[in-house]
DNA sequence: TCTGGGGTCCTCTGCCCT
DNA sequence: TCTGAGGGCAGAGGACCC
């Protein structure tokens, strides 16, 4: 099982590659003056947390999701430096390029993993573990960075086989990994159950908790819990599930990547959001990017959410699901502040949100306007946009959506739509930030706060 | 001295309709 | 006309993932 070994074509179909410290490794690319030093990539801020350690910052004890404010103190020697998602983004993608060249059957889970079918790619390779092999060395051709692979009869295992595969961290510094870990057929439940229980997907905080008070902590326990007693402590569909891991099966099939279920854009603030102008402002501005990035991936919306963090940490969301799909910032922040006017604002927020859902797949506004003429659009509305029907609804006007009222028009009208497409032209000419709504701008902005989104 | 951002999925609840 | 059951759906929130 440590060492990569031959097996017979189709015999273990799927592959997990993760990443070895991704966001680190793309910083060291971009400066190589932070090779050998611990490194931590997150937010920089008061609020900031830890995306992602250099395998030196993660021996003091840094993790991710770690406030960045405790890891300085746990890691003093540690450069701290600000995501930038743009270089993640691009290596990502040329990562992306080299799975596909092994198997058109690919499932994207972030930006640095991704589970592989690979039981049609047998022509061309003797075995699984060939394959595996042979990505890492793409990966490291097309990119310079170490990923590990894993390899197993289902994706639970090859999850936990990447995981095994992985570098060791060490107080003198990262131990290489096996690179490629195998689990064979045979092996599957020994490897399986010798697990912490929370090494499953799925087992978080909350679910741990309530295992353990069941005398749960290691997969093999789990396997070991009658089905009766897991359901009436996780639930039903949870308990099953997790039954069925805990026997190592899982026959999840891997999904090439579809459309979205969701855009959102959200955003901690340096210092608690107060003044319902303040917060309505900001909603603006996030609507803004979200509709942004709805139109640049040729999608439109028909629920807007809402999501408020108070100061002390409880969460709020409002949603709204309109007749009609929208793409602009226009619409997109008319809902928003509708909703935001629903919300308990006294005491300020620390944390605003927008985001989209029920997404459909629209031409996009800037390839719809750049294909029409002035007359064509003149001629009919842009399509395949229902447009909001009235440009001049009195501000009292009502439209009727479920158990809610919005008020004022809530589809995207074509002046929204020509105006988006002018915005998108005038930020990839000059930069996201040169331009924005003036209701936007009412924001005194701290430098933390002037992100406009990935 | 604090606890991000962008997602997905599930459960529960209430409402509407048949 | 009223009532209850049950399905479908939307909304709210929780848990989890990287």
């Amino acid at each position: 099982m440590s060492q990569p070994q031959r097996r017979p074509p189709g015999e273990l179909p799927i592959l997990h590659v993760d990443m070895d410290a991704f966001y680190v490794e793309v910083e060291r690319m971009r400066d190589p003056s932070l090779i050998g030093r611990p490194v931590i990539v997150g937010g920089s801020g008061r609020r900031g947390v830890v995306a992602s350690a250099s395998y030196e910052a993660r021996a003091a004890g840094v993790h991710a999701a770690m406030p960045t404010a405790q890891a300085r103190r746990l890691c003093p020697s540690a450069v701290v430096v600000t995501s930038d998602f743009s270089g993640y983004i691009e290596a990502s993608s040329a990562i992306a390029e080299v799975f596909e060249s092994v198997t058109p059957h690919v499932e994207p889970i972030a930006l640095d993993e991704a589970f592989l079918d690979v039981s049609g790619a047998h022509r061309l390779f003797d075995s699984s573990s060939e394959i595996a092999w042979h990505l890492r060395n793409a990966v490291r051709e097309a990119v310079a960075l170490e990923c590990s692979v894993g390899v197993a009869s289902n994706k639970t295992l090859a999850k936990l086989a990447s995981v095994a595969a992985k570098p060791a961290v060490h107080p003198d510094g990262p131990r290489p990994g096996l690179g490629v870990c195998v689990v064979s057929v045979a092996d599957e439940l020994d490897f399986l159950q010798a697990h912490r229980v929370e090494a499953l997907w799925g087992v978080g905080p909350m679910t741990l908790r309530r295992l353990n008070e069941i005398n749960v902590s290691t997969v093999g326990d789990l396997a070991a819990v009658p089905l009766e007693r897991l359901v009436s402590t996780v639930g039903a569909a949870h308990g099953a599930h997790l039954a069925a891991l805990a026997r190592g099966i899982d026959d999840r099939p891997v999904h090439r990547g579809g459309l979205p279920r969701s855009v959102s854009h959200e955003q901690t603030f340096e210092t608690d959001l107060t003044g319902a102008d303040r917060v309505r402002s900001e909603a603006v501005r996030l609507a803004d990017a979200v509709a942004s990035r709805l139109r640049a991936n040729g999608l439109s919306g028909r629920t807007v959410t809402v999501k408020v963090k108070h100061p002390d940490f409880s969460l709020r969301t409002r949603a709204h699901t309109i007749p009609e799909p929208i793409q602009t910032g226009h619409a997109l922040a008319h809902v928003a502040q509708e909703l935001i006017g629903s919300l308990d604002l006294h005491g300020g927020i620390r944390l605003l949100g927008v985001a989209v859902s029920n997404l459909e797949e629209t031409a996009s506004a800037e390839t719809e306007s750049a294909t029409r003429s002035a007359d064509e659009r003149e001629a009919a509305p842009a399509q395949p946009h229902q447009m909001a029907l009235d440009l001049n609804l009195p501000p009292d006007a009502q439209t009727e959506c479920g158990d809610e009222t919005i008020r004022g028009p809530t589809g995207d009208t074509e002046l929204d739509l020509r105006l988006a497409v002018a915005l998108d032209a005038i930020r990839n000419r000059f930069g996201r930030t040169v331009i924005a709504h003036g209701s936007a701008a009412l924001r005194d902005g701290t430098p933390g706060e002037r992100r406009w989104g990935r």
